[in-house]
DNA sequence: TCATCTATTAAAATTATTTTCAACAGCAAT
DNA sequence: ATTGCTGTTGAAAATAATTTTAATAGATGA
């Protein structure tokens, strides 16, 4: 078959620096929490932002994270790490990443006993945060 | 302040029946293909799926399963295990567990280093199905 | 049977996300 | 500055997952 993969330019724009700005700046935000932390400041249509969502992970500049059951957070730290999501709270955080080792060599154990090629693998530790565990939790 | 809990008390139907059934039978089906399997069968409505879908999770018959992206999918295996998701197909399957004890430990090592209180956690291994592998990735 | 609950249904409402499309903006070559 | 090309935007519509609501059906017990 012909090769019909047409090379699209990607062009700079404002409202994309502005998305990843406020993914930097936010803590793992949703969409919506970009959208509202945007439109405070200016004027930004929703599919813009779902728009360069996609573009800025297809170009690995994001990862998006599935931590929050109600919908996918963005996090602008691409390197493999892991993360802490309140039940209470709803915040997702970094985990820690010291016992990053303990685990890598596991996607090959899983990968020879299922025959599944595992590519990457993501964790996601559920609790309570610092300060939702300081109440009575 | 006042103890306002009524207790509920919860008739088994044989619609809550029917969805455990469809769970048991599907491979970590989403509440759509449950909707789906059923009512290929019989009639029920949407809101009946999801309700009964919440009530199994809080009596601990079925898990929901936070792998794919697009939904949540349920499982009837409850106790601790891991999950593969597959990038191609976006078929979710059981990981084998022999190396769960290598895991388990890390909930400790996380709170304490974190703040965090570790209940639980999750992990997904993404990457390929051994189907989806057979072609040419 | 009557009164009281709980469950179901169908439909509407919400919420997240994606897609559509006309108008527009950036840029290279006139 | 103007033209033509092409990617981008904004607004709105389209999808899709999930929740809620109002009316009704079923079960249970006095």
């Amino acid at each position: 078959m012909k090769n019909d993969t047409k090379q699209i330019i990607r062009r700079p724009t404002s409202q994309r620096e502005m998305v990843l700005n406020s993914i930097c700046q936010g803590n793992h935000p949703s969409a919506r929490d970009i959208f509202d932390a945007i439109t405070r400041k200016t004027r930004m249509s929703f599919g813009t932002v779902y728009r360069n969502l996609q573009i800025l992970e297809e170009e690995n500049e994001i990862v998006a994270v599935q931590a929050d059951p109600k919908a996918l957070r963005y996090d602008r730290r691409i390197e493999p790490h892991y993360h802490l999501h309140c039940r209470k709270c709803g915040k997702v955080f970094d985990a820690p990443c010291q016992y990053q080792a303990d685990i890598d060599s596991i996607d090959k154990k899983v990968s020879k006993s299922s025959g599944f090629i595992v590519e990457s693998h993501t964790i996601v530790f559920e609790g309570l945060c610092q300060k939702c565990a300081g109440g009575k939790g």
